[in-house]
DNA sequence: ATGTGC
């Protein structure tokens, strides 16, 4: 099948339904950007996802698309509860990587003196790398099983972090389905070491100041004020999430063979929602979602008892409050009003961002009248965006928006064209301190490596699916 | 993304 493209308007593409597909294709980005990815199979991705049983509304892509397994990164797709499928694909390996922003009482003059001191207390307070695990952490099966039940609440029962905390997390921290019985032995393994530990990739913690405030009013309800130190952590659901995805990839295979679901292509596979094995997998994914956002809260508090080693104050007087935590890699059970009416779907967002508008029940009381917060991360030497969700989401892509900047190069062609430079260096000489644990970190994480995440957040702010709340620039990062 | 592989 030949992939047709036709403009809908400035930051709207259509690719029209045909051949298999049950509905149209509708991809969020500029001329500019779709040349980006037109090696690549990601619109061809954005169409097999169209021609899954049960789909409502069109495959939707963000700006950030590029390939990914089976479903495009930047992806988002929806389907009805009774007719519809679920699959592993539209939720990534990192089940429920996501982002959480931390706001402080500290401006960037505080940080400036000592940063490389705090980046380094960070990077020694908080696993990192591939394979990273804590020492002084290990769970027996009972505790990570009330981890994967519970999530984030879990954390804070055990003193990692505040109550207060839970309200400000994507569904509060814990997804209701979750099951572990339905996690194997081998992912349950993988994980018992690995709660509070960042891994690698684009994973980070970052140390960074409210560079420029596009919504005074809004950045005012978040607690956002110009050139205030905030703190973005960047992880997932590491070893135990991969292992979940990659034992329910291999039963989904047999799954839609047996339920007569014809694929595009294999990484598609998926079962119904209804299914025994739809819902099996929807119980573990929500487990290594759970699991995820235990590990964010897990990092949370040690970035805060780091702070505190740090100045010799409490995190409280510090205000490290959490302002938020996103997943962008998920599948949720939601209500969305479709053609006029209310409809239970399963929302598929894989690199892509939950963007609630104002009023919305799910969205927390403080900031139920200016929208969901929406937290988008640049590659580690330009920005990062705070943004909030809006109703043209809502009515357009499922209350979606973008999840990041995107790659424009492969790990392996990131290394090859960086070769022989200090990267570390150079992110120096630009007023940004990097602690990389691996060996080729920091070079396959190169700015040139990923598209500018402003062009991104042009999209999505100016086809109205979320709009821009303030701009944060990096001083110090730890990177996996 | 990953008890990656470059």
């Amino acid at each position: 099948m030949e992939i047709t493209l036709r403009q809908i308007d400035k930051y709207r593409f259509l690719i029209p339904k045909q051949g298999n597909m049950y509905t149209d294709g509708i991809i969020y980005t500029t001329s500019e950007m779709l040349e980006l990815i037109k090696n690549d199979q990601s619109l061809k991705q954005v169409a097999n996802v169209a021609c899954l049983p049960g789909i409502v509304g069109p495959s939707l892509a963000m700006p950030d698309i590029h390939e990914g397994y089976g479903f495009p990164i930047g992806g988002v797709a929806a389907f009805d509860l009774e007719t519809g499928i679920i699959s592993p694909g539209g939720v990534g390996y990192d089940i429920n990587c996501g982002v959480r922003l931390l706001r402080s009482n500290l401006v960037k003059e505080d940080i400036i003196p000592v940063i490389e001191k705090l980046v380094d207390t960070l990077f020694f307070n908080i696993p990192t790398g591939v394979g990273s695990r804590r020492k002084d952490f290990k769970l027996n099966q009972t505790e990570l099983k009330a981890v994967l039940k519970n999530g984030a609440k879990w954390a804070i029962k055990q003193g990692f972090g505040w109550s207060t905390d839970l309200e400000h997390i994507e569904a509060g921290g814990c997804l209701p389905q979750a099951n572990p019985e339905f996690v194997s032995n081998k992912a349950l393994e993988r994980g018992k070491a690995q709660l509070g530990t960042l891994g690698s990739g684009n994973h980070f913690v970052e140390v960074g100041y409210v560079e420029e405030i596009y919504d005074e009013k809004i950045a005012d309800a978040m607690g956002l004020f110009k050139n205030q130190v905030t703190v973005i952590i960047h992880t997932g659901s590491r070893g135990l999430g991969h292992q979940v995805c990659d034992d329910h990839i291999k039963v989904m295979l047999k799954a839609a063979a047996k339920y007569g679901i014809s694929l595009p292509d294999k990484q598609l596979c998926c079962a119904p929602i209804s299914s025994p094995e739809g819902q099996k997998y929807l119980a573990a994914m929500a487990a290594a979602a759970n699991f995820a956002f235990t590990n964010r809260q897990m990092i949370t508090h040690w970035v805060r008892e780091s702070f505190e080693q740090f100045f010799k104050d409490s995190a409280e007087e510090l205000g490290l409050d959490l302002i938020y935590d996103v997943c962008h890699n998920i599948a949720k059970i939601e209500t969305h009003i479709y053609q006029g009416e209310n409809k239970r779907l399963c929302i598929h967002r894989k690199g892509a961002t939950r963007a609630f508008a104002p009023g919305h029940p799910e969205v927390p009381a403080a900031y139920r009248e200016i929208g969901q917060p929406v937290l988008i991360p640049g590659d580690m030497g330009r920005y990062s965006y705070v943004l909030i969700g809006t109703k043209k989401a809502m009515e357009e892509t499922f209350g979606s928006t973008c999840h990041g900047a995107g790659r424009v190069m492969s790990r392996h062609q990131a290394i090859k064209m960086a070769k022989g430079r200090n990267i570390a260096k150079e992110m120096r000489q630009k007023g940004i301190y990097v602690r990389g644990a691996g060996r080729y970190t920091l070079i396959e994480e190169i700015s040139e490596a990923y598209k500018d995440v402003t062009d991104v957040i042009e999209v999505v702010h100016n086809a109205g699916i979320s709009k821009k709340v303030a701009r944060l620039k990096p001083m110090g990062v730890i990177k996996g």
